[in-house]
Formats: C-alpha cells, structure tokens, sequence
DNA sequence: CCAATTACCAACTGATTGGTCGGTTTATTT
DNA sequence: AAATAAACCGACCAATCAGTTGGTAATTGG
C-alpha cells in the first residue's frame, strides 16, 4: 500500500500545480515542462503517471475541479432553508475570493469552457458536467423555497437558475485587475435586488 | 493613391480571415501560416504589411472588432427613447445571431478578453476599451431614460450597466452547442424580469 | 519605357512543443 | 541479499511556432 500512496501523492503534486498554471497561463498555452520545472520533475515521471496531456487535464477536471466548485457553489445551498439569501451569500463568497486573488473555482471552471468551446468536444464534456450540477441543484434549492415560502411560487425556478450562473460567470469575467472591487459591489447590489423580486408574490 | 487600395485590401484580408480563425481557435492556437494557407499567401507578405503577430492582433481589435461591437451593441441604442426596450432589444438580436452560429462580436469579445486577462496587459487594454464605450453608452442611456420618465429615478444606471452586460457575457459563454435556443429564452425571459423592476417606481 | 518602389514569395532559423525510450534509482518482496 | 517491480531521469524526435532574409514579380510615377 505505501508504494500506492507515493504514487498517488506526486499525482497530486502535479494535478495541483498543472491546475494553478493551466488557470494562470491557459491550457495550450502551458507546456508540460512548465509544471515540471516547478515541480523538480522530469518527462519521464509525468509520462509514467499520465497517458497524455489531455488525460491528464481532465484528471484535474474531475479530481480537483468538480470538488471545489460543489464545495464552494453547491453544498453551502443544498439543504438550506431562505434559498435567496444562501445563493446570493455563497456567490459574494466566491466574488470575494477571486478579489483576494485566489483562485475562485467557478471562474476557473468558465475559463476552461471558453478555452476548449468548439475545439475539444470531450472537455466540454467534463466542463459542462461540473455547471449541470450546480444548476440542477439551483433548481432544486428554488424549489424547495417555493414550498418553504421563500420564493415567488409564479416563478420559473430553471429561468432563474440560468439568470444567476450566466451573471456570475459574467461579472468574474469582467473582474480584471482594477476595477474588482466597484463591479463586485454593484453587481451583489443588482443581484439583490432581483432576489427581491422573485421572493415577493408579483410578476415573474 | 492605388497601391494604397492594394495594400489595404491585402490588410482588409488577413484582418477578416485572421480575426475569423482566432475567434475559432484562440489566438495562442491559431498560427500565423494558418491564417496565410487560407489566403494562400506567404510569409513575407504577412510580415511585410505588421509588425508581429501581437501588432496584427491590435488591429484587428481597432479595426474590426471595436467597429462590430459598436455596431451591434452601441448604435441601436443610442438617443433612443424608451431605454429598456431598446436595451433587451439589442441583446435579443445579438443572441440571436449567435445561435445561428454567424459570430456575435460582443461575445468574440469577452472570449478574448478572457484569453489575454493576466497573460497580456497591452492587449488587454484594448479590449476592455471596447467594453467601456458600452458601459458608458448603457449608463447614459439609462441616465436619460429617467428624465425621460422610462426609468424609475432611484435606479443605480452604473450597477445596471454591470449587470447587464455580466448576465449577457455570461450567457454566451454558456450558449455551447446544443442547450442554447432555451438557454436563451429562459435568459431574455428574465432579462425582462429585472427590467420590470426598475422601470417602475419601487424598489432599486 | 524604365527605374524605383511596392507587394509578395519561400526557404530558413532557433526555440518550443507533446511525446518516446532506454536506462537508473528507489522501494518492496521473498 | 538477491530479485522484482515501481518511480523517475533526461536525451532525443518530429512537428510546429514566430520571425528573418534574400530574393522576385507587379505596379507606378516620371
């Protein structure tokens, strides 16, 4: 077993810092040998562990990806009661983790869509896959709050669930160097505000 | 005078052929000989009309793509009355155009702007300058949509103008093969939504 | 009509890429 | 301690990249 967890443990290594720089640089535009030398290891090692580069992206796809962006996006929802104001504090969260400039996993995972939209069909895959489950479970948080009381029953819970992931995804893309801080803030407000109005008993 | 046209249909050319195929492929995965084989045009010409791949990128961004965006996004909604109609108008036509898979330059755009963010801050500036004249164009048609009695007055035309353009970046980069004929609906469904909102006397 | 300029050609360079391969080191088993 | 297998090394390959260069063909002004 203890020759199991070497191998697991330089995986990692390289999944981890494959993701930083595929992030930072963009997927073509890193080379393996980038991580690599950051890393203190050869070809030979990443050939011994991963099939190609491809494989080995979308093993960062469903190993590290998929897990920050439902621990980030989706399981701070899941179950909870006042769905507005729980989907509209975990999408602050996220703003303001990517203003600290970590890394924010669901502008991350839209970067990739964009890099391999109509030039990897199989990433897409993977990629879309990760936005389905946040938005089936967006789906069924608004739902739920419709029972609960929480949200407009006239409401169409997959409209808005779109609304939100597309503003998200647009507003980080937006936030470059500079100007973060102003767009985070009228954007939680505008957000807000449409919360409003699919929690009150009016159009929709 | 004619050696000018000459010239300038050459450049016209590889602008509209380079801005095609770096739209398609990203500019990091596009070649320069890729462009150039579908021309059939060689080496020498493409570095005798720019200065580098960087200094063809640039103008294409001055050239065409400034020229498309305005076009489409800026034009139909200057001097307008009635600012919310004309508004969601032109994202419905712009949405449009990209299911029918012909380019929507406000989403080539942010699709660039998303390649070069952190990678290449000159071109970057060019890009988010394009992005400025919208926003300044949304705000002060906004701005006189309320003196006009469109607009409800307490409304945030800047936060608006954020979340306008957020949402609608967001969306294209979801509208991947397949889901987009009801992404759209349900996003321009709610688009509406939120404009309702603001046009009348509450909230904001 | 001819010299000068413009527009273009295509072979080449040096660097980088993803991927291969024969071999060495390290750890595990017997 | 010997044998076996896992983990890793690093030189190498063919392809591709942006950019250079020394030339040629087309156009134009005098």
């Amino acid at each position: 077993m203890e020759k199991n967890l070497k191998r697991m443990a330089t995986m990692q290594r390289m999944q981890s810092t494959g993701l930083e720089l595929f992030y930072q640089q963009g997927y073509y535009n890193t080379s393996i040998d980038d991580i690599l030398k950051k890393l203190s290891l050869s070809k030979g090692a990443f050939y011994y562990h991963f099939q190609s580069k491809e494989d080995f992206f979308i093993s960062i796809v469903q190993n590290l990806l998929f897990q920050k962006v439902y621990s980030m996006l989706v399981e701070p929802i899941e179950g909870q009661e006042d769905p507005l104001n729980v989907i509209s504090k975990s999408i602050e969260d996220a703003l303001e983790t990517a203003e600290h400039n970590t890394m924010d996993f669901g502008f991350v995972l839209s970067n990739f869509i964009t890099e391999f939209n109509g030039r990897n069909p199989e990433i897409m895959k993977y990629l879309m896959d990760i936005i389905k489950v946040w938005e089936v479970n967006l789906i069924t948080t608004l739902q739920k709050g419709k029972t609960d009381g929480y949200v407009d029953r006239h409401v169409d819970s997959e409209a808005v669930a779109t609304y939100v992931i597309s503003s998200y995804i647009g507003v980080r893309t937006l936030m470059v160097e500079g100007n973060s801080k102003m767009l985070r803030y009228k954007f939680v407000q505008q957000l807000k505000n449409y919360f409003k109005l699919i929690s009150q008993k009016a159009v929709a």
